[in-house]
DNA sequence: ACCTGAACACCGTTCAAGT
DNA sequence: ACCTGAACACCGTTCAAGT
């Protein structure tokens, strides 16, 4: 954010346009991330990112080593993005461990619904070789681990059963995950998916994890 | 099947390759089924595949609109294989409605990871316009119909609690289908996903699902 | 009726050349 | 140090022409 404030401002000083584009990588970035967000991972070039970008098809490989890299690097904000929620949604969340379970869950949801074509780039096949991006494998792993603190949590305060962390974990994102996935994908034959239903299908969806589906 | 056997015959018959394939729509379902098992269908092209076949790369265009077509054929086959996977699974597991849930699920995680790249294709953003494929939606559609009918099953046996059956299916059916993917797609930090994790996981979150994450 | 080959507009990637 | 423009090998799609 800082720098493209400077690039900007350098361009609003020499005010014309400069050979040299003085922030494109945070350009490429933005300018990806819209295309992206419209039309998804695999229907937008390398291209017309540049284009729209300002520059030359050529210019992004400059500052990544090819279209791969760069969708990495958005896939690793949107696994930064989600940690952030989550550390933000817990610290907001009165009414102890279940209530932040809760809220959780429903931000997870609410972030794919909101950037489906995101949450596909971060969780499908578009990136083809993680090995190849170790700090976009750090950045997944980090976000199973601040639901596993969630879990871990809820444990400590009685508010979840006993057992181990790693299946209980396992379980609450599988629910989620999937939750979300179905519903940026459109995959529910019943409803639209507006607001309220995201609110209170993650409401009902979690409360009956927490349950169980088993008679009482 | 019967069909690509016949076409086989002729070949066979007529001891040399004919200028008309015979039965090119299911030889190249067959390449293409086969390619996108290797490298997934982003990676594949439709001129590898027609080459595949053994046709011209313009021969696809006689029986599939575009590449979206086909794509659209392979990921409805996918929904019908699951389908009838969940049939056979219902059918074959003794024990009552919940342990028919835990073999489903299972079976349904099973799938997925076993063919990650189909996974991918019936749920991720590679086919772009559903409407467009109208018996693909109706496949999809159908597969939601059979897990309802599972847990409807659970509730009238009283294996599982009262409530909405639009809000328990989609509860289990996340779940699964979260799971199935994060396995799919190697997201799962701690473990070598093989046969032998397949099914405790599955069977512990499912388990977990039917109990409930809330202390007893 | 079904398939081929040339053609078109694209795409990712490379690289010498420009500033 | 950073970007451009031409070039290469590809790709999806179309269409006249072959069998």
């Amino acid at each position: 954010m800082a720098r493209a404030h400077a690039a900007a401002d350098a361009a609003a000083d020499s005010g014309k346009t400069r050979y040299h584009h003085g922030d494109l990588k945070n350009a490429l970035q933005a300018a990806a991330s819209a295309l992206i967000a419209q039309r998804g991972a695999e229907a937008v070039s390398l291209r017309e990112i540049s284009q729209a970008a300002g520059v030359s098809h050529a210019a992004a490989y400059r500052h990544y080593a090819d279209k791969q890299a760069l969708l990495a690097d958005l896939a690793e904000a949107g696994f930064r993005e989600l940690i952030a929620i989550n550390r933000r949604t817990v610290a907001a969340t009165a009414g102890g461990p279940a209530a932040q379970l809760q809220a959780c869950g429903r931000a997870y949801v609410r972030f794919g619904v909101r950037q489906p074509q995101l949450l596909q780039l971060m969780f499908g096949a578009a990136i083809t070789d993680w090995q190849a991006h170790p700090s976009l494998a750090g950045a997944s792993a980090a976000l199973a681990d601040t639901l596993s603190d969630v879990v871990k949590a809820g444990q400590a305060s009685g508010a979840l059963r006993e057992g181990d962390v790693g299946d209980l974990t396992l379980t609450a994102w599988s629910l989620v995950h999937g939750l979300a996935l179905l519903m940026a994908g459109r995959r529910i034959p019943q409803a639209a998916v507006d607001a309220a239903f995201v609110r209170r299908a993650s409401q009902r969806c979690v409360a009956l994890l927490i349950d169980g589906l088993g008679r009482r």
